[in-house]
DNA sequence: ATTTGTGCAAATCGTTTGCATCTGA
DNA sequence: TCAGATGCAAACGATTTGCACAAAT
């Protein structure tokens, strides 16, 4: 059992090991509400969350962590790299954590969030940018909606 | 002089006509204020504007004409596909006069949107949508920032 | 006359911030 | 110890809504 008072999750020592190393090589002190937002983040594969969808989560699992730290803790990791922001609609911001170049569909009336499948679509005759400018990355969705 | 009281600006009555049969045929009733929004957005070329910027500009015009309507007014022209809103990340939603296929620049430090140069950029390997599902439309957002 | 649109101000939603308190190194 | 993190509640900006009034057909 790791030191954790409350969570209901289960984090293996050694878990909390790498996390906490994962969280240090990226300069963040690996707090108990990082490590645990870290867990539930990035133990369940490929995710798209949203800052209160994440703090949901954490209070279900027992994890007392405000929403405030929540919004702090994705932004850092997106800072860091080990998120990534997903701008689909303006209202919410999503955060993937695959953080690897792909793409993304959009379900409209679910407003989800699903990943393509790796190695399709691909972007050619990539416009040059601008004098001055460089392009920082090519974000194609794909928005999907019911048939009929 | 067409018949509106207060805007500076100058509509003619045959172009205040074809604005009337545009919006008549996306079953919008041409009222004083969605005329004069619609020659601000429609008689300058492309353009992509935010609720707030096309408000200012109004009221510069002399147009009277509240927040909301400009808001509602979007909105309506949006369904009506005689504009297409452009979803960024910037926390606001664009309006883009141009409706026809194409992609965007996105200028990260401006919070600025610019048309591709036509013709450019294409999307192939598409993955075929999930059972029961179409594409409704591919965007591309090709984010550029400052080079150094 | 009836339906539809408009203005205003208040309400809402997602997100950010200020500040006192706590915690990890 | 003490910089850095957290929680809370209040502040915020963009957008929406409710309702009385005005304008279009």
């Amino acid at each position: 059992m790791s030191l954790n008072n409350g969570p209901t999750q289960n984090i293996s020592d050694s878990e909390t090991n790498s996390l906490s190393d994962r969280l240090r090589n990226s300069g963040l002190r690996p707090t108990r509400q990082r490590l645990s937002l870290a867990h539930l983040l990035f133990s369940q594969g490929n995710r798209h969350v949203s800052a209160e969808a994440l703090h949901d989560e954490a209070v279900v699992a027992g994890i007392p962590v405000s929403l405030a730290t929540v919004y702090n803790t994705l932004h850092q990791f997106n800072e860091a790299g080990l998120l990534r922001a997903v701008a689909v609609e303006s209202s919410k911001t999503y955060f993937d954590t695959n953080t690897s170049d792909h793409h993304h569909f959009f379900i409209e009336n679910e407003n989800c969030i699903v990943d393509v499948p790796a190695s399709h679509i691909t972007v050619t005759d990539l416009p040059s940018a601008p004098d001055g400018m460089e392009i920082a990355r090519v974000d194609v969705i794909v928005r999907l909606r019911q048939k009929d």
